[in-house]
DNA sequence: CCAAGGCCTGAATG
DNA sequence: ACATTCAGGCCTT
């Protein structure tokens, strides 16, 4: 049955979260983790290790979130625009890696770099007669050498993808207890990793551990909140601060709410589709 | 605390 | 062609 609210998978997969996806056919195919989904056009999963995920948040009201961040006549619009776009919820370990590498980089880059690394550190395996390499495991990065993953093209992010794989291995980063921790907290513990300040940790609390207050702070949001939103959050500089963005971001949840980050996609999507930028 | 500069890399731009 | 800029930031000075 269509609605207004039908799940429009290839918007969601087309919307900067995920990078490892390609489509075959009627279905994407993406790797998660030590898993793969296949996903039909209608949103239906299946799972080649069998595992039941809410990769779409099925979970989550989105009637009632979309009603709670239509707060002013862009996010109606970005949401009229793009309704059944779709926070993923994501493998944490991967996640976390794919946006250490997207630092200072652009999508194409991004997803070549992080295809390499499944290639070379990741298991090959046959799902639905298709050749497919998992997401490396954690201990298999932090066991590589620095040059290994740097032949990956991450450049000066390898010792940074070691260094968060390792620390994932020690258990100094424990996913599953992040999940449960306040937004704040969790922030704070991922902010210690090298590699990884506001944006990075944003995207990864809000794709993965669960935190959808979380509103990464990117160059194209900047623009926009510059473009849409000046009379509301006024940036005073262009380089913004580590603590301009703690202000700026309790502004706004002040005005999007405590789903601020379905937001912030929304309005990412669009404002990105109005550039006619490319995503996989 | 803030501002400025450097950084791997490769596609895009001049 | 060839140089320079820029890309979904972060770290150091």
């Amino acid at each position: 049955m269509q609605n207004n609210y039908t799940i429009n998978v290839e918007n969601s997969i087309n919307s900067g979260q995920v990078f490892l996806w390609r489509k075959n056919g009627n279905y994407w195919y993406g790797i998660n983790g030590q898993d793969i989904l296949k996903i039909s056009d209608s949103g239906s999963i299946r799972s080649y290790q069998n595992i039941k995920t809410d990769f779409f948040r099925k979970r989550d009201n989105i009637e009632k979130i979309i009603k709670s961040i239509s707060k002013d006549s862009i996010t109606k619009k970005a949401v009229k625009q793009y309704a059944g776009l779709r926070i993923l919820e994501q493998d944490p370990f991967q996640c976390l890696i794919s946006f250490i590498t997207s630092s200072n980089s652009n999508i194409q880059k991004i997803k070549s770099s992080l295809e390499k690394m499944s290639k070379k550190f990741g298991i090959k395996v046959k799902f639905d007669n298709q050749e497919f390499f998992l997401f490396p495991k954690p201990e298999k990065l932090a066991n590589a050498s620095i040059n290994e993953i740097k032949s990956c093209g991450v450049g000066y992010r390898a010792r940074f993808i070691k260094e968060a794989a390792n620390r994932t291995v020690l258990e100094k980063i424990n996913f599953e207890y992040l999940k449960k921790s306040s937004y704040q907290d969790a922030k704070d513990e991922i902010c210690l990793i090298p590699g990884v300040g506001n944006k990075v940790a944003d995207c990864v609390l809000l794709f993965s551990l669960n935190k959808l207050e979380s509103f990464p702070l990117d160059r194209w949001m900047i623009r926009i909140l510059e473009k849409y939103y000046s009379d509301k959050f006024q940036l005073k500089t262009k380089t913004i601060t580590e603590k301009q963005y703690g202000i700026l971001h309790e502004k706004i949840v002040n005005h999007f709410g405590p789903y601020a980050g379905y937001s912030q996609q929304f309005l990412f999507k669009m404002e990105r589709e109005n550039y006619q930028k490319k995503w996989l």
